[in-house]
DNA sequence: GTCTATAATCAGATAGAC
DNA sequence: GTCTATCTGATTATAGAC
């Protein structure tokens, strides 16, 4: 009589990290429309029904895979902060082709999936924050007055350059992206070689 | 015998706008997977079938929505730039809500969709070529040096911002946004108000 | 933990009547 | 130009056997 108590897989059982190695694959590959729980069963060499049985819906795969991705994202942009030449490593770890594209794939996703919305903007907050909070020290140390450009505004800058660079170039675009590129780096060298000389 | 000569409106049809308004009215307010044949229809208070006919696939509808957009988007920057405040012309252009998640919506469906992805792109280079090709002259009109960066740069610059800007409000995103926008505007408006003062 | 089987939707696309 | 009817295939999700 009692309905069925339905029952789901252990948080740290193989398979499921072996299904989220396969969902973040095709979301990487083939954009979120790819990421069925069909697809992802196949991927992964398993069949559909387990990834019911790991993550209830959709929605739950979703934000697990996004909070095993958070979770990395954050380390990494403390360890590039940390790091002796931190405008470098934060560039790089910013425009990592994957990470990047990743990030744009699950705010396309949070753009009509209101599950992954706040959980999505959470983690892009607390990103930003880091940065935010890093940069006036890292400005200081390279001589860098405060007044040239409020800190916050720079690293959003950044990211936002970072990420349209990744994005366009998966759809094949490069207009103005070498000299950007080179813009960008080239500050950054001529600031961390030479942190008394900039002007 | 001969196989069913399969019939499609004509491209002028009232009808069809009908459906194109309907479906950019969906893809705004819940994003490119909402938009099927039969959520278009049903937006437009036609039969679904109606779709496949004026539309052959739904590709043809995505493009056909695109490029009627696309059209538009040229016109409004070209007079942008040829207005007597262009910068400012041009940010606001930029970063019109409609218009721009409107693009990354095109641009999420062009990554997992091939005939979206030449059209999109092409239009990008078209839009970002006739920025390329105007800056020159108004940054030399503002009387500002042409080493101080480089034109196409700064028409990356200012497009990523724009578009990252609005994408992350539809987030519920704010981190950093206000004081951009504040650097940006104060930024045209020295530069358009005083033509002759920058430092 | 994994399987078979199945329910219930929803999708794109076409044929042919009116 | 618009309709009804239909085909085909994909999807999420659950129940219950093994």
């Amino acid at each position: 009589m009692t309905s069925s108590p339905r029952r789901y897989g252990s948080p740290d059982a193989k398979n499921r990290s072996v299904l989220l190695d396969a969902a973040e694959e095709l979301l990487l590959a083939e954009g979120y429309s790819a990421v069925t729980a069909r697809r992802v069963a196949a991927q992964a060499g398993l069949k559909h029904q387990l990834v019911h049985y790991y993550f209830h819906t959709m929605d739950d795969l979703f934000l697990a895979l996004f909070r095993r991705r958070a979770e990395q994202g954050l380390e990494q942009q403390a360890a590039a902060l940390a790091s002796d030449r931190p405008l470098r490593a934060l560039w790089t770890f910013s425009t990592d082709p994957a990470g990047a594209s990743l990030t744009m794939e699950f705010m396309s996703l949070a753009n009509h999936r209101e599950a992954i919305r706040a959980e999505v903007a959470h983690y892009a907050e607390r990103l930003r924050a880091a940065q935010a909070e890093a940069l006036p020290g890292i400005l200081q140390r390279y001589g860098i007055p405060p007044e040239t450009c409020p800190p916050i505004v720079l690293v959003f800058l950044t990211t936002c350059v970072a990420r349209v660079l990744v994005l366009e170039d998966r759809l094949g675009m490069s207009a103005g992206h070498d000299e950007t590129r080179a813009y960008v780096e080239d500050l950054i060298q001529r600031l961390e070689e030479h942190p008394s000389r900039h002007d």
